[in-house]
RNA sequence: GGCUGGGUAGCUCAGUGGCAGAGCAGCGGCGUCAUAAUCCGCUGGCCGUGGGUUCGAAUCCCACCCCAGCCA
């Protein structure tokens, strides 16, 4: 029986286009679910956008059209970019019009009143619409919000439901002494742990005077905190609240990947939530770390250095996009990146390294062979030697890949590619072919060359899906997106008289712009 | 101000007591199966600073400087 494997995105706010570094959170998630797939998995992937925020209302008045309005154009943006960018997910959620989500919520609502972790109380509190979040006096910098320094943050005073966070401090405590790996990476539980050592306290979950959003169960004249209605995205994007047999088979989460900047949500409100309704908290959250622009700090909308992820996908190619963010820039740590450093690892990975090794071998198959995979044997030593450097590569992509550690898995997976080169150096098969006396030597070396081949298509299709179904169709070899892995997986598997067509080069070469 | 990370080759980083490393970039060479790619070699370091422990420190200890994040 194949065992579950639930991954999460962050669901954004749509009130403004897609970034790269939503492409970034989203590929992340995405090889990975490939990943589990792949291995065998039942997986269920879910994203989705964010779409009750107090901004996006401001966003739409400010634009003069309905806030549904905006919100439908913006979030078609976000789903556009994941098809751009070859997002494999089961559902896209969007809380402002998923009937299932709106009900859940208030379902999660009710279980929370019931279980009296639910208070009236005033609040009084200094309010950024931009983060939607309150903020001290002692947080403000010139006045304003440290990270909305245009936006005028705003006083609120209203009667608002508070949740008895407090109540959960000490389960919490618990919970990361018990079980550290539901926060990673390590940088992160740090920060959690010490807001827990500082102390909780109660927080509002609930606004007045808004009409965007999620009424309030029995309390219409309240909508639920938008953090809060988005939190829940997570349980009612597999059936709480509609559909229990589905929810008991998903819940809990195995991963929830997240930016390092909603650790607080993630780490602390959202456990203590699900403990107060009754639920499993998820087994992890893994929070991300930012791209950044070679000296102008983080990608962000509010920092205003944007690149466009669908263009990013057309200029690169949407393969070699995925594999440039996700090799760039290590998963859990931020990363600069430009596109001066994407062509510069474009050319040495992708065209020098991958592309040109498909290009060399199945050339010389064609060429020596009549494009039929020659005879394993005689195996020599350099043909020991590769395959040694195939199962390892098997292992250090497999462990580096069950951690999220994506850059260090593509460097096992390509580590490979080095290996097979190394190997043509040392077999030389263009020479053995002058010699008529060692064509089966020459047949095993380039056998040898293919079997490297293939086992790449399969490793490196979570990241670059339709190169590796290229590589895979020209070995004639099952598809990685629907093979049976230990069926594929395994050196020597490739038969004897398989058909090998070259193609066109898979990553051409970029060249550097002339300069006049 | 407190806490947590980090500071190692031009760039990105690995290295937690035993001869300072990898990839990329740069330079040179071999080579012709291949996208002039590959492969081999070379260049390139006050391991942030100062002190200490030790036969021996990038690594352990103390102080300080700088960068990032979290918090007050």
């Amino acid at each position: 029986m194949a065992r579950k494997f639930y991954v999460t995105t962050a669901i954004d706010y749509v009130n403004d286009r897609p970034g790269l570094h939503h492409a970034y959170e989203k590929t992340g998630a995405d090889a990975l679910a490939r990943f589990h797939r792949q291995r065998g998995d039942d997986v269920f992937f879910l994203t989705g956008t964010d779409e009750n925020a107090t901004r996006n209302d401001r966003a739409a008045k400010a634009a003069g059209i309905p806030t549904q309005e905006l919100v439908d154009k913006h979030a078609a943006e976000f789903q556009r970019m994941c098809e751009a960018w070859q997002i494999s997910y089961d559902r896209f959620i969007r809380t402002s019009v998923d009937e299932d989500h709106r009900r859940g919520v208030q379902e999660f609502v009710r279980r929370w009143m019931a279980n009296d972790d639910i208070y009236v109380n005033e609040y009084e509190g200094l309010y950024c619409v931009g983060c939607e979040a309150f903020y001290e006096e002692t947080d403000l910098v010139n006045g304003q919000c440290p990270i909305h320094p245009t936006r005028q943050i705003e006083r609120l005073k209203e009667e608002n439901y508070f949740f008895r966070l407090t109540k959960y401090e000490q389960r919490l405590k618990d919970l990361y002494r018990e079980r550290p790996e539901v926060c990673v990476p390590e940088i992160r539980r740090n920060e959690v742990l010490g807001w827990l050592q500082r102390g909780l306290k109660d927080i509002s979950v609930s606004r007045r005077s808004l009409t965007w959003g999620i009424p309030f169960p029995d309390h219409p004249d309240h909508v639920v905190y938008v953090w809060f209605d988005a939190l829940i995205n997570y349980v009612t994007g597999v059936g709480f609240g509609s559909d229990e047999a589905r929810f008991a088979k998903w819940w809990p989460a195995d991963v929830h990947v997240i930016g390092k900047d909603i650790t607080r949500f993630h780490c602390i409100f959202w456990p203590a939530m699900l403990m107060a309704a009754g639920v499993d908290v998820p087994n992890q959250v893994y929070a991300h770390g930012f791209l950044e622009s070679a000296g102008q700090g983080r990608l962000s909308r509010s920092s205003g250095n944007m690149i466009d992820p669908i263009a990013a996908a057309e200029e690169w190619g949407s393969d070699a996009a995925r594999y440039l963010v996700l090799r760039e820039a290590p998963f859990a740590k931020d990363s600069p990146i430009s596109p001066e450093s994407f062509n510069a690892r474009f050319n040495a990975d992708l065209a020098n390294g991958l592309g040109n090794l498909v290009s060399r071998t199945t050339a010389m198959v064609e060429r020596y062979f009549g494009g039929r995979v020659p005879e394993a044997s005689p195996i020599g030593p350099s043909e020991g030697t590769l395959r040694e450097a195939a199962e390892r590569a098997l292992r250090d992509h497999d462990a580096a890949a069950e951690r999220l550690d994506f850059a260090d898995a593509l460097a096992a997976a390509f580590s490979l590619v080095d290996a097979a080169n190394k190997h043509y150096t040392r077999t030389q098969p263009w020479q053995l072919a002058r010699e008529p006396a060692r064509r089966a030597e020459l047949g095993a070396a380039l056998y040898a060359g293919c079997e490297s081949l293939r086992l790449l298509a399969y490793l490196l299709w979570p990241y670059v899906p339709t190169t590796a179904e290229r590589i895979a169709e020209q070995l004639s070899s099952p598809s990685p997106a629907t093979c049976r892995w230990d069926e594929v997986a395994k050196w020597g598997l490739l038969r004897a008289g398989t058909e090998v067509r070259p193609g066109p080069a898979l990553f051409p070469r970029l060249e550097p712009p002339k300069v006049a």
